[in-house]
Order: structure tokens, then C-alpha cells, then sequence
DNA sequence: AGACTTTGTTAGCATAGCTAACTATATTCT
DNA sequence: AGAATATAGTTAGCTATGCTAACAAAGTCT
């Protein structure tokens, strides 16, 4: 008898935790995505974008998976980038398919976009102390590991 | 000499910290963005009602700066929520301003949403240990520091 | 009273999400 | 081989969310 509503409660502290985490990612990405406009690209398109750039070449399908998005809409989403230079389609062995690649002109936008925004937040770390910093190094890491089980 | 490069060079560690941390946070609303829909409300919508929710009644300005969205962007938002029933707007002294307030329907929403939500990141938590568990609690604390300094 | 300020709305544009329906290419089954 | 089926993307059309510019209404100040 150690625990007696299992029914979704789960503990206290890990849904106090776990909202906490909610409102920290919502509000650290509303702060973020100002330095994202100076891109002049929408955030999906950057997103995808980083998906091609870090991940390497995909097809559309296997893009939208990455981002949790339906084709269709990935389909606009690329043709946006495609228009703009930032990547482009190959034909493949398969008729169906398209390979998506970033341009080096692609490449060369997200990664000013990525120290931007990365720099603002490595900033605003800056203030804490040494301790804290290595401690939520650390932290960041944890968190990957439950996102790969979410 | 300690650092030669300080122009917005910051600490490699740093950046490597910002950037995971970054990435971890797209990630983590992408896959709970994925329960809000069941609520057959907008992310923007279902963001704004938690500020009154939580928060208490504000005026269309207050929300728009509390959500970081221009007040034109608010005033469409707060039209879709009041349209449905989740929130009511009433008249102050100052005839220009609205007094922004939940209803009881939108309290109850909000909090059926959150509660989806914030139980699957729970769960996938309960996968931690105990001192996994707490250290991503202080975490989370740490967190918010560094946000109200963003 | 008249000019300025503050608050919110309306209009119009672009991006991004969805489903439904369609096209084109591959694959499978008889 | 040829028909049926499956898979990959696109197009069309809806809603929601972001923005700026322009406006209307209410307060404030001189």
C-alpha cells in the first residue's frame, strides 16, 4: 500500500514540476522568437529549415514528421524556403519523392539566427554563477532525456 | 588575460548550454501542443485565458504585454475567446479600457487543458528517479531566474 | 476649447496549422 | 500485362495568429 489513486494523479511535485517546465519552454520561446524575426523568415520555415541544415537532406514527408507538422502544410512551408533560396528540391530514383536540401545561402541564414538567438539566452546565463551554470548544463541534458520519452 | 574575444563571443559552454536548451524547449511544446488541440481552442487563445486564469482580470494592453503580442493581435484573440464563452469583458472608470475577466467555463477549460498537458510531461518524469526528480525540480526553479533576466 | 495622449478596434497582408480531394508514380495481385 | 491498391506531394479552402497602418473614442493638459 504505498500508493492508492493511481488513477493519472501522479505525484504532486512532478505535476507542479512539469508545469513549471511548460510555462519556462512557453516563455523562454516567446522572448526568443523576437530575435528570430531580425531573419525575416516565419518559424516554421526556420525550424525546418534547422532540421535540413543540422539533419541533412530530407524528404518532404520525413520533414514534416521531424517537425510534427502534415505534409500539406510542410509542402507550403517548403515552397516558402524554396522561393526565398534557402533550400532546395532534387529529384530522386523514386518519381514520388523529393529530396530538400539546405543551400549554403540557407546554411549561412540559420546559423546567424541560431547565434543570435542562442547568444541572447548564453547571456542572460551569463549572470548566474559558476555552480549554477554547470548545474543546469547538466539540467539540459536531463531534459533531452525526457523529452526522447515523451 | 583572460578572454581575448569579448565581442559577443561569450563562453563556449555557454552557447552549447543555450543552444541545447533552446532546442529542448521547441521540442518540448511541439509534442504537448499536440494534447491542446483537444480542446478545440488555439495555442494563442489557450495562453492568453491562462494569463487571466492565473493571473487574475486584466486590460487588453496588460494581456498584450503579458503575452508579448501587439494589441491588435490581443484584441482578435480576446474576440475569439469571448465569442465562445470563455471570457467577458467589462466596462471601468476609464471608458477606454476593458476589464478582461475568465469566465466559469473558461476556468474550467483552461484547467482540463492544463491538466492534460502538464500529465503526460508528468508521466514521462515518473520515468526519472527520485533524485533525477529533484534535481530537475531545482532545475525549473533556476530556470525562471533566468528568464526574468531575459 | 483645442491639442495631445492613451486605449482599443478595424482593415489588410503574410505565415502556419488543418482536412479533403486530386495527381502522379510505385507496387501488388491476379 | 493490366487492374487495383498504396504512397508521396500538391492544391484548394478554412481557421488562427502574427504584423503595420489608419482610425475612433475617451482622457488629460494647457
Amino acid at each position: 500500500m504505498t500508493d492508492v489513486k493511481q488513477k493519472s494523479e501522479a505525484h504532486p511535485e512532478l505535476l507542479d514540476t512539469a508545469d513549471k517546465l511548460h510555462s519556462a519552454a512557453i516563455h523562454l520561446l516567446r522572448r526568443l522568437r523576437v530575435r528570430d524575426r531580425e531573419s525575416g523568415i516565419g518559424p516554421a520555415q526556420l525550424s525546418a529549415l534547422s532540421v535540413l541544415v543540422f539533419g541533412g537532406a530530407k524528404s518532404l514527408g520525413e520533414l514534416a514528421d521531424a517537425e510534427q507538422v502534415r505534409p500539406p502544410t510542410m509542402s507550403r512551408i517548403v515552397s516558402g524556403l524554396e522561393r526565398v533560396g534557402l533550400i532546395k528540391r532534387h529529384a530522386t530514383d523514386d518519381g514520388r519523392r523529393v529530396r530538400l536540401e539546405a543551400t549554403a545561402k540557407g546554411t549561412k541564414i540559420l546559423w546567424e539566427g541560431r547565434r543570435r538567438r542562442v547568444e541572447s539566452l548564453a547571456k542572460a546565463l551569463e549572470s548566474l554563477s559558476a555552480q549554477e551554470q554547470q548545474q543546469l548544463s547538466e539540467f539540459t541534458a536531463l531534459l533531452q532525456q525526457v523529452l526522447r520519452k515523451l
